[in-house]
DNA sequence: GCCAACGTTGGC
DNA sequence: GCCAACGTTGGC
């Protein structure tokens, strides 16, 4: 079982559209390095931490779990979608994404100032590396929990 | 294969 | 709205 961090703009999509959904494809990934960890890491049943980005504040929103196992991102064939990608074609698709299921929201919101404070702790968590743009991101287990305690503080 | 130009992300 | 970081593109 592996730990997780995904990215979404709540304007766009966020913690409560998940929770109205239940499942959702999270679709949309353009980058190599976030797809392979979809494409070539993830597993059913792996815990996810719903992050809150180009929002105010910025932070962790809840708690999802993977959902499906990997499969082709069906907008980068649709010329219509805003993912569409002119380079993938079926029989060489490019993009790979898994289906996301809502758990439940956090007890309270973790913004990212908060978990700023706890670098001591959260040493090397991806989130907060400078520069850091990945919007799929692997978490540590002891993070992970590190995390969910710090939503009881 | 190098690298400058450009585009995107995302915090501030 | 600014800008740093950094991935991608395309000319050579």
């Amino acid at each position: 079982m592996a730990y997780w961090l995904m990215k979404s703009e709540p304007d766009v999509f966020g913690i409560d559209d998940l929770k109205r959904n239940q499942v959702e494809p999270w679709d949309g990934v353009r980058n190599y390095q976030a797809r392979n960890f979809m494409r070539d890491h993830m597993q059913v049943g792996d815990g996810v931490l719903f992050y809150h980005s180009n929002t105010k504040p910025p932070g962790i929103a809840g708690i999802a779990e993977v959902a499906s196992k990997p499969y082709d991102d069906p907008t980068q064939f649709d010329p219509e979608a805003k993912y569409f990608d002119p380079k993938s074609s079926l029989d060489k698709p490019r993009w790979q994404l898994v289906d996301i299921k809502y758990i439940r929201h956090l007890q309270r919101y973790l913004s990212l100032d908060e978990l700023k404070q706890h670098t001591d702790v959260l040493t090397d968590f991806p989130l907060l590396r400078k520069g850091n743009r990945l919007s799929v991101m692997p978490v540590e287990a002891e993070h992970w929990q590190y995390i969910l305690n710090l939503e009881q503080a």
